[in-house]
DNA sequence: TGCGCTATGTGCGCTTTCGCACATACGCTG
DNA sequence: CAGCGTATGTGCGAAAGCGCACATAGCGCA
């Protein structure tokens, strides 16, 4: 298995104990997601869980006036369609493809199984949708009280976590969207970034230079976030 | 068992089946809780999980420059301490009492126990926190896109569904700080409502007089929530 | 090579909210 | 019933962000 193909790249998956692995390499299944991607619609019931490998999905409210915002942001370090095992089988959200890349799914049949035998496999993913609700929650606090520039930072912070390098495809226009704010408030953001010398970007490619510069800039709530996915979802062997 | 006491009066508890009450009765402790109550710390190990009846905790996230922002609301149809059986052991936000009440606690150790044991326990709780995710994610959405007028109506029928009555004991000091606004924005936009006569209220005490009224002026929020919570917490025989 | 689409940069007036200062007014307590 | 503390009302100027209109500029494709 080449490492381009590899499930373990999901840190989630990677965590699962060897001889779990028995039962679940055959169930899973390598899809390549496209940028814009979306894997599930608000509202809907949800076919597959999805782990993202060095791909990244964002999860999105779409308001009645088709405005968005981005609730939170998956890659490799979880999984994308809680729903399933939390028992809703839907959310009022949309996921979307931010990152293209590869990821593994699940039938929704098979993980609500594995589930309810409450293997490993169960406390996994709680403690992943722990750290999950805590960055949503980050989220609601930065909307409120801090400056599209922190926010921005915050942003590519966690964007760079879940992604291999230090180059993300992502125009102006799409964070903004992310963000919910307007083009051309992520533009000022981003130019002042620029002329400091923390990111180069150009037509939808941004490059981020001195990450300790963005992490400078940007508002607790990066840091609050990143330590509880570490806490709890900490280095084991495999991650 | 007067009615004031019963820990039915938790939706909650009363979806429970009746024969796990056999053991679960006795492990409930009624408790009174106090305005401004806190009930755990931000990152402090927690020692009970608490099953409000009439009263109204506020989880909040305090900022390291001591201003707050409310994330989410629970009463009488949740549970406050899930990170107890998600894992977490802890968040990074703080659980204080909005209105004053009774409350049934269980021990961390008693919870943990149940909840390991898969019965109908562990899905209650987890739809239940799923319902409590759609909250803060419209949080999230609400903080960035809607009027502080708008988020007073969300905010006061969210109270509203949770309270016995129309009235609330809250000053509009403590709404700012649960909304994250300046208490001047909310003294606004209560006079623009209680002009429009759907509420009234005196120091401290604010009268709901037109609930509709209110839920034509609120933003989609409040409907997203709402609708979530019957759904994923539907009345059973004795909700 | 040149056209056209898309991404990015810029200006401007408007609205909301903020931060601060201070006025009023209610209700409890002595 | 007088006084005090807390709750609420008001009036600024400042700042952030919005909505819109339009200028510029890079990239792909014919």
């Amino acid at each position: 298995m080449s490492p381009k193909s590899d499930p373990l790249r999901n840190r989630l998956l990677a965590a699962l104990p060897m001889d779990e692995w028995q039962s679940w390499g055959p169930k899973l299944e390598h899809v390549k997601l496209s940028l814009g991607q979306v894997l599930y619609e608000s509202d809907c019931p949800q076919s597959h869980v999805y782990f993202p490998a060095n791909s990244i999905v964002s999860l999105l409210y779409v308001m009645e006036n088709g405005a968005s915002a981005e609730i939170a942001v998956v890659g490799n370090e979880g999984v994308v369609g809680i729903s399933l095992f939390m028992g809703g089988e839907s959310t009022p959200s949309r996921a979307v493809v931010q990152s293209a890349g590869d990821a593994y799914r699940v039938k929704a049949v098979t993980i609500k199984d594995a589930f309810n035998e409450s293997g490993p496999l169960l406390h996994l993913l709680l403690r992943c949708t722990q750290a999950l609700i805590t960055q949503m929650a980050q989220t609601a606090v930065c909307n409120r009280h801090h400056s599209l520039d922190q926010q921005l930072c915050r942003w590519l912070l966690l964007s760079l976590d879940r992604l291999e390098g230090s180059e993300l495809h992502m125009t102006q226009e799409l964070i903004a969207n992310m963000l919910g704010v307007r083009r051309e408030g992520v533009t000022a953001a981003a130019l002042k970034l620029q002329a400091a010398g923390l990111i180069r970007y150009a037509r939808g490619r941004v490059k981020v230079l001195d990450r300790a510069g963005l992490e400078e800039r940007t508002c607790e709530c990066y840091g609050v976030v990143k330590r509880e996915y570490d806490r709890l979802l900490p280095d084991k062997e495999a991650w």
